[in-house]
DNA sequence: GTCTATAGGCGGATAGAC
DNA sequence: GTCTATCCGCCTATAGAC
């Protein structure tokens, strides 16, 4: 249903009040989710009338699709792989302890990005397009260097680099999501340190090994 | 805001109307999330008048989280963890690529389980209480059967098994969000043999090691 | 381009008959 | 207990003045 419409890109940067109103739908929409978030609302976030809102956006879904994207597409881009220096000299332990701390520092001290994911994931089945944006975006892109990082790392000799690479990603997501996303942290506590230095342990290993 | 309700459990399981608006209510709270479902389509769902809904629920919220409550204790509380015979004779390589597989199995053979994960998720930011319940009845519940086999089984003997199971959970149940959820199957394929394999390499060889 | 004002409809919740 | 009918507010979207 929505996929149909056309993409309606802001044409131009030209007005600051697109911006506005980008950075208001932003606040309003990563805060209560899609179908919870009024127009006037986010027109007020934005500091415009509602019907200007409207002049610079088809409609909500319209407004909603251009702002996750370009969230996907920017400043949310590179929240799961910093652009690190390949220090290919380092013991891959540092390397791979700092790359989890980095990547879990990251998620946190961007405090929208919590909301964010909450969104993707909640809107996941009525916006399709958008969570594939986020896979193609930030998952893939996660993956890809990791698994650069295992491929060229002369230390490091695993037999199923791609894999590895999901299982150091996926235990840190999953870790996130479930002390903080889902409130877990008095129910099932775990320090950070201590499932990093776990994990990290778990694949130097299994290159020694092979 | 919404903790400080009554808990208003439906006192009896007297009428099936009750069950009836439960059931309803679950077709479509899963299907649309909370804000975007109405309550003349629960009504409608349910086959009773929207009068009835609310006679034996306080409001959309009440529903909502006694609805979501109830899946948590009851339905899909055991989705992680299908009570499995303890074979401490088998080879821990086939009892954890079975359980591996297993898992992602009943995740994907309950069909609504998906939808159940994205609504938990989509509202955590609004509904604290029923994503700690999730928390406490699911991720803790599977944690502590994994953490307990390898605490038991002779042939594993890992320095850490509450981070290990971590670990095997987590990267599960990331798979299955991007590859399901986030409908990532075609932008980042993975065959999930492939996954589970490596996942058990890896912790095999870790209890080799020590 | 941007505003105010409003149309038109849907949604949550209830009154009151039966 | 369950229904029909209805209240009233909020929501998306637009008309029309400036």
């Amino acid at each position: 249903m929505e996929q149909t419409k056309p993409p309606r890109a802001d044409r131009q940067l030209s007005s600051e009040k697109a911006e506005a109103i980008l950075e208001g739908g932003m606040q309003e929409f990563l805060a209560h989710g899609y179908a919870a978030t009024s127009m006037d609302r986010v027109a007020i976030a934005a500091g415009v009338s509602k019907a200007t809102v409207y002049s610079h956006f088809q409609d909500k879904e319209g407004l909603f699709i251009a702002l996750i994207q370009r969230l996907v597409e920017g400043k949310f881009r590179s929240v799961f792989g910093p652009a690190n220096a390949q220090v290919l000299q380092t013991a891959p332990e540092i390397v791979l302890r700092d790359l989890a701390n980095r990547l879990l520092d990251t998620c946190m001290n961007e405090p929208q990005f919590l909301n964010f994911m909450r969104v993707i994931l909640g809107e996941s089945g009525r916006f399709p397009q958008l969570a594939r944006a986020f896979v193609r975006n930030i998952e893939q892109t996660s993956f890809k260097r990791l698994r650069q990082y295992f491929t060229t790392c002369p230390q490091l000799k695993l037999s199923d680099p791609e894999a590895t690479a999901r299982i150091f990603i996926g235990t840190l997501v999953h870790f996130m999501i479930v002390q903080e996303m889902l409130h877990g942290k008095d129910i099932v506590p775990m320090e950070r340190a201590r499932l990093i230095e776990n994990l990290v342990k778990l694949i130097i290993n299994q290159a020694e090994k092979t």
